[in-house]
DNA sequence: AATTGATGGTTACATTTGCAACCATATCGT
DNA sequence: ACGATATGGTTGCAAATGTAACCATCAATT
C-alpha cells in the first residue's frame, strides 16, 4: 500500500542518467574543444582505432550506438580524412572501415586524452569509488548481454 | 609512452553512458507507453508530486534540468491539467507550480511504477551489485557537489 | 528617479536525434 | 530459376535538444 514518498536522487536511473552526463560531457568538452568531433564520431575512432577494419554493422555493436548514428560518424570521419571505406569482394553490401594515418594520428592523441580524463577521474573518485563503481556496473553490463545484446528499445536491430 | 591498447569497454564515461541508456530507456519505456510522457515531464512531475508546490527554477534544480527543459515540460503538462501556475504576490517575474488533484493521481501512479521498476532492477542486480553501484554513485554525486553544482558545459545557470 | 545589472522564464533558430521507409544486394524455400 | 524475406547501409522527416537572444521585472547604485 506503499507510501507517499518518493526522491527522485534516490532513484537509480536519474540518479545514473545524471551521472552519465556529468562525467561523459566532462569529458566531451575536452574532444569537442580540441578537435571538433562529436560523441558518434569519437566513438567510432575508438572503435576503429582499437580493433581496427571493420564493418559499419560491427562499429555499431562495438560501441553500442544505432546505425543511423553510425552511418552519419562515418561520413563525417570520411570528409575529415580520418577513415577510409573499400568495398567487400565477396558481398557487396558491405563495406570496411578503416583509418588512415591521420586517423591514426588522431585516435593516438585522442585516447591518450582519454587516459588522462580517466585517471583524474580515479583521483577524484578515490579508489574504492571506483571500485564500486566499476563492480556496479559490471552488474549492469551483465544484464544488458542477458537482454539480448542491449537491444530494447530500439524495433530494428542494434 | 603510453602503450596502444585501449577499450572502449572499460572506458568510465562509456561505460556509464551505456548503463544510464540502458537503464533510463527501459523505464521510460514504461511511461512513455502507459501516459505519453517524456523525460523531462517525468521529472519535472516527480520534483512537483514529491516536494510540492515550488518554482520553475527550483524544479531545474531538483532535478537537473536546463530551464529551457523545464519551460517547455511545464507547458505541456499545463496543457494536459495536470499542474497549474499561479504568480508570487511579491515578485511578478516568478510563478509557482502545483499539481493538480488530477497530477497527484498521475504522480502516485508513475511512482508506483518506478518503485516496481526499481525492485525490479534490485532483483536483476542482485544485493551487492545495487549496494556496489550506489556506493560508486554517490562518490559520483560527491564530485558534482563540490565542481560547483554541477554545472560545466552551461553557459548559462543551471 | 534614472541607469545598470541581475534574475525568472520564454522563444527562435540551428543541430542532433530517432524512426520509418528505402535501395541494393544477398539468401532461402520451393 | 523465381519470388519471398533478410541484411548492410543511407536518407527524409518529425521530434527533441542546446544555445543564445530576448522580455519582463526586480535590486542596487548613483
Amino acid at each position: 500500500m506503499t507510501t507517499d514518498s518518493f526522491e527522485l536522487d534516490q532513484f537509480l536511473p536519474y540518479r545514473l542518467n545524471r551521472a552519465a552526463e556529468f562525467v561523459g560531457l566532462r569529458f566531451a568538452a575536452h574532444y569537442k574543444a580540441k578537435y571538433g568531433l562529436t560523441r558518434p564520431e569519437w566513438r567510432t575512432l575508438a572503435a576503429l582505432g582499437s580493433s581496427g577494419r571493420m564493418t559499419s554493422k560491427a562499429v555499431g555493436i562495438h560501441s553500442s550506438m544505432h546505425k543511423t548514428k553510425v552511418s552519419r560518424a562515418v561520413f563525417a570521419l570520411e570528409q575529415r580524412r580520418w577513415l577510409k571505406r573499400s568495398q567487400d569482394d565477396g558481398d557487396r553490401r558491405l563495406e570496411h572501415l578503416e583509418l588512415t594515418p591521420a586517423g591514426q594520428q588522431a585516435y593516438r592523441e585522442l585516447i591518450e586524452l582519454a587516459r588522462r580524463y580517466q585517471a583524474e577521474l580515479e583521483a577524484e573518485l578515490g579508489g574504492s569509488g571506483i571500485e564500486a563503481l566499476s563492480t556496479g556496473l559490471a552488474a549492469i553490463e551483465q544484464v544488458i548481454r542477458r537482454s539480448g545484446k542491449g537491444k530494447l528499445p530500439e524495433p530494428d536491430d542494434l
